[in-house]
DNA sequence: ACCTAGATGAGAACGATTCTAAACTACAAC
DNA sequence: GTTGTAGTTTAGAATCGTTCTCATCTAGGT
């Protein structure tokens, strides 16, 4: 039996309660495409959802990332994006405008731990590129 | 001739101006032997300069980021921290505890950059290895 | 239909950082 | 050395993302 890919079912087989917040949540993130911020989420589900507050939408994407339905990605300083794409990937930021694109490994990290974090027990990494995205590059006075 | 290694010769030959101010956050950054954050900058020269305020702080490692003498590391949600070491290196990060640790890539990495984002233009990049530091794999209860 | 653990909502609180505006000072020019 | 001024410092307010509090509400098992 494959797993389901609409908001109700998923947040069943992760064992949450299934709210109208968390599915319109879990259902704008299957759709958006790209990394949202919690500020993205909240106002696009206004309309639909006029009295649900912030703390709802922190609540609920917290949550989704320890059943491991999305990913939390934090780059630089601004707001946290949460990403739908939960396989182990990268990311390119814009340094003029902020722009994020996922990238993959060619192939995995050899990390070597330096002595005096020896023992050092490795769960996961990420790569943040810096640069600057083609449009901004497009845009550049020259 | 070298470039001498005291903090009033390194603004100096940044193009800086010389305050006692900065000299001091300099100074500090060039004998601390870590990542320091502006509160633990602003904290120790308390003595030395108790009505130095916050924004001081914050303005001269961004001054001293923008020239070179300094690097930001931005990791995960708190507070910035700033480097003295400013050749490219990654960071392991402790998730208990927060701890950081310098490493290096044994060789550089080959990005391959998605069709989306053809002509993105890298600057640099920085791997953010997560995991639990040696000190609180002793003190899990087991 | 009922009960209760868990979820929601409104707003306060928080920590990191930036902004503002007035007073001060490094340093180049005289 | 004195002066002028652009750049710096200061205190505190403001901002932004995020977390907390607690009273109310509800999903879902019984």
């Amino acid at each position: 039996m494959q797993a389901p890919k609409d908001a109700v079912h998923l947040l069943k087989n992760a064992g949450l309660r299934v709210t109208p917040q968390r599915e319109a949540i879990l259902q704008f993130l299957l759709d958006y495409n790209g990394h949202a911020t919690v500020d993205d989420i909240y106002t696009s589900l206004q309309d639909r959802f006029p009295s649900m507050s912030v703390s709802t939408v922190y609540n609920t994407v917290k949550q989704l990332s320890q059943v491991g339905l999305v990913k939390e990605i934090g780059v630089g300083d601004g707001a946290s994006r949460f990403d739908i794409n939960v396989e182990p990937h990268h990311h390119l930021v814009c340094t003029r405008c902020g722009a994020l694109f996922d990238f993959y490994l060619e192939e995995p990290l050899r990390v070597s731990v330096p002595r005096e974090a020896e023992g050092f027990e490795v769960e996961d990494y990420h790569v943040e590129v810096r640069g600057i995205c083609p449009r901004c590059k497009k845009q550049q006075v020259s």
